[in-house]
DNA sequence: TTTATTTTGTTGACTAGGAAACAAAATAAT
DNA sequence: ATTATTTTGTTTCCTAGTCAACAAAATAAA
């Protein structure tokens, strides 16, 4: 296995790896909600105006999933939808009051996950982390691209 | 939001985009097998002697999971199990002829990818490369100690 | 305007995977 | 040696998410 490959590998385990090692805290702390459900509450709170399928677009779900996912958290009373004057299709989605407290919980856990993981940010310096940062930029543009290329949508 | 966790929630961002855009020639490549399928062949090559345990830890999946991903591929004579003679309990598994051309397949697409994403490897210098290496590797043994710090198994 | 095409969200059938209860084998404790 | 505990794999029930067919609205074409 070449270096390139090495990087994405364990790359690819890191993260799966955080994932799961994460999913224990979060469900501890969050009972109410699934990681998904959570995940679809900080993509509505970060992005301004999102309709079900910008929210697959960036949760890389079907519009299907995104439909079903919504309607629970519209259940739980954790998000409300609305639409706009102009548009009878489309449907867009913002945090309740109670949603946001969801959203502050999963911050203030990242927050801890971050202090857990400090240990190793500080073990690199400034110029290598800026160097990561512009190569996950330059490698995410490379595959927005290449998706565009490919003509790839979601569904 | 701060550098830090730019980074992870870019690097997160870059994964799912690499699996998504992946899974579609990947699915066309590979038409008898489903991404977690190959993703099980892939790993019973790599590491000599896999049971069913040590499948579930390397694909962080439950063991019930594999016991019935790996019935699918035995159905599909992709793979074949055996035991060893000390022991009548643990089952492990080998690629058939077949198993090891999917493999094979698998193999190849990993060389177009490569190969698609050369130009962002090109970009970036030796040094950044290893110090990129090295950042994974450290949070990678990172997690592990915190991992067992918190005491956490596969079920 | 009228008609055809595309976009957007929803629904139902299906599948993959998790959780938990289980049986059998292996190991530890007595 | 016998009994208790742990490990390993399997099975059943259940949920989350995909796929594909669909309806309604929006846009493009005529």
């Amino acid at each position: 296995m070449d270096k390139e490959e090495q990087l994405i590998t364990n790359f690819r385990d890191l993260f799966d790896k955080m994932v799961w090692i994460n999913k224990y805290k979060m469900e501890d702390r969050l009972k109410e909600c699934t990681p998904s459900e959570v995940h679809c509450i900080e993509s509505i709170e970060k992005n301004a105006d999102s309709n079900v399928r910008e929210l697959a677009k960036s949760l890389y779900m079907t519009r299907g999933a995104i439909s079903k996912l919504t309607k629970k958290l519209m259940a739980k009373k954790l998000i409300e939808s609305y639409q706009k004057p102009e548009n009878k299709k489309e449907i867009y989605f913002k945090l309740t009051p109670q949603g946001k407290e969801i959203f502050k919980i999963h911050e203030d856990l990242h927050k801890e996950f971050r202090e857990r993981d400090k240990v190793v940010f500080e073990q690199i310096t400034d110029e290598q982390f800026d160097s990561m940062l512009y190569f996950v930029e330059k490698y995410n543009s490379h595959l927005d691209a290449e998706i565009k290329k490919q003509g790839l949508t979601i569904n």
